[in-house]
DNA sequence: TGTACATCAGTGAACGCGCGTTCACTGATGTAC
DNA sequence: TGTACATCAGTGAACGCGCGTTCACTGATGTAC
């Protein structure tokens, strides 16, 4: 409702006070976002916010939203980085780009992937599509190798379960790829996430010192696994 | 401090207030624990509470103290219901009882390995004991599964790096096994671990329906990586 | 068996704090004539 | 160029709430003689 020349004035404060929010949360935990707290630094009386945000919760909606993006904006800049045919240097590229961002911002991912806020309810209407979109993109990665005929696809890895519900998601969204790589793509994510999460709350570096190596072998580990190769060979830049 | 036959009434109270932040735990999340809420519930006053609790902080630890060690019991029965020459069955109960604990005490799990509480610092030298007892239970089966000759260790799984620290550490305790068997643990863990914080906070069901399967698929597919087999023929009972 | 005493669980008032949200308002700024 | 007006960001007071923690206290209960 802001006057059409003062939008970018708008916008600006708007992003200022999810920046103090996003500062507020790296200090005191994702709980502790508060109107007042970001009031004060802002120098501004706590009402003035209602501007901006109509209540606290569409201020953590936006920052939720914001958090999803910007991991899934990291893992695709990652991926288009390389080059299209190198599917290995695409996972690779790809999977340390969501630990990294993760370590980069780790209040965000906590917002997005940890403990719900008390009192808060997502809209899922809006916050799947973008806690989609990493998984969208490593999806599409190992079906663009799989139609180069650059991995192996495993023989029994689904129950008739998990393979009827992924049918009928795929269907869903009109898209015809073999739905055994939704659970490439599963096997993939859940061990990427479980080394992020341990190691962000102190877990794993003390029990095996070398995370970056670890988490690169499990990248490998992966690659051969379902043995996924470049469709060409691919020089040094 | 309590009088010696007032004892048994002194742990039943502190019982039923740990239960009580339990409860307020599963309905409001875990930064929700208030001595204030916990007073209204027991219909007492708040400062009853300090005869039992020194502060808010102190009951948060004993619960988390609770909850490592409810975890590492869950996974030491599983482990000990098993035949202990059937190594496969050992670490196919060991992992499930992790996630099924996880599944029945979820914002429990979220305590311990979840978000911190703001403002709230563990004692670590109290919490890493009871955290690392579940780590010790799934490295215990692999050594004994590697003293039997029955499993495969890796060939260069490790880092120099990762080498170097895990046998420091395991001199440090005295312990003799093979370096290669703590990254296996990490390996096993990091999956189990990251299916479950993702299932937890349902973002995997969605994905892929049936997640059940999917984790006992991850598990046979370790076993399968690591060739882990029974010391000698086993029956069904 | 009866009485004086020590123990200690729980009370009630208070301190000082922070929170989200509402409401009627002020006063600067840009707009239309 | 000058004036009347509409817009709207931000104010200040208030509402009603919840929190952890302290302190001096009451009163029941078990103990020792």
């Amino acid at each position: 409702m802001p006057r059409s020349r003062d939008h970018a004035a708008f916008e600006a404060t708007s992003e200022q006070i999810k920046t103090l929010a996003r500062q507020q949360m790296a200090e005191q935990g994702t709980g502790a976002i508060s109107l007042r707290a970001i009031a004060r630094s802002l120098e501004v009386t706590a009402p003035a916010l209602y501007r901006y945000f109509p209540s606290l919760d569409d201020l953590i909606t936006a920052l939720i939203l914001d958090a999803f993006h910007a991991l899934a904006d990291a893992v695709d800049a990652a991926d288009a980085a390389c080059d299209p045919a190198d599917f290995p240097a695409r996972l690779r590229a790809v999977m340390s780009a969501y630990r990294q961002w993760a370590l980069d911002h780790p209040t965000d991912f906590q917002l997005i992937y940890g403990n719900p806020i008390p009192g808060y309810v997502a809209p899922s209407e809006r916050t799947v599509p973008a806690a989609t979109r990493p998984l969208v993109r490593i999806t599409r990665i190992l079906a663009e190798a799989d139609a180069a005929g650059c991995l192996r696809l495993p023989d029994h890895p689904m129950t008739p379960q998990m393979e009827a519900h992924v049918r009928a998601l795929l269907a869903e969204r009109g898209d015809g790829i073999d739905p055994r790589l939704i659970h490439m793509m599963a096997v993939g994510w859940t061990q990427a996430h479980g080394t992020v999460m341990l190691e962000l709350f102190e877990h794993l570096g003390p029990a095996i010192g070398d995370v970056d190596g670890f988490f690169r072998g499990q990248i490998e580990r992966l690659i051969a696994d379902y043995a996924v190769r470049a469709a060409r060979p691919i020089g040094n830049p």
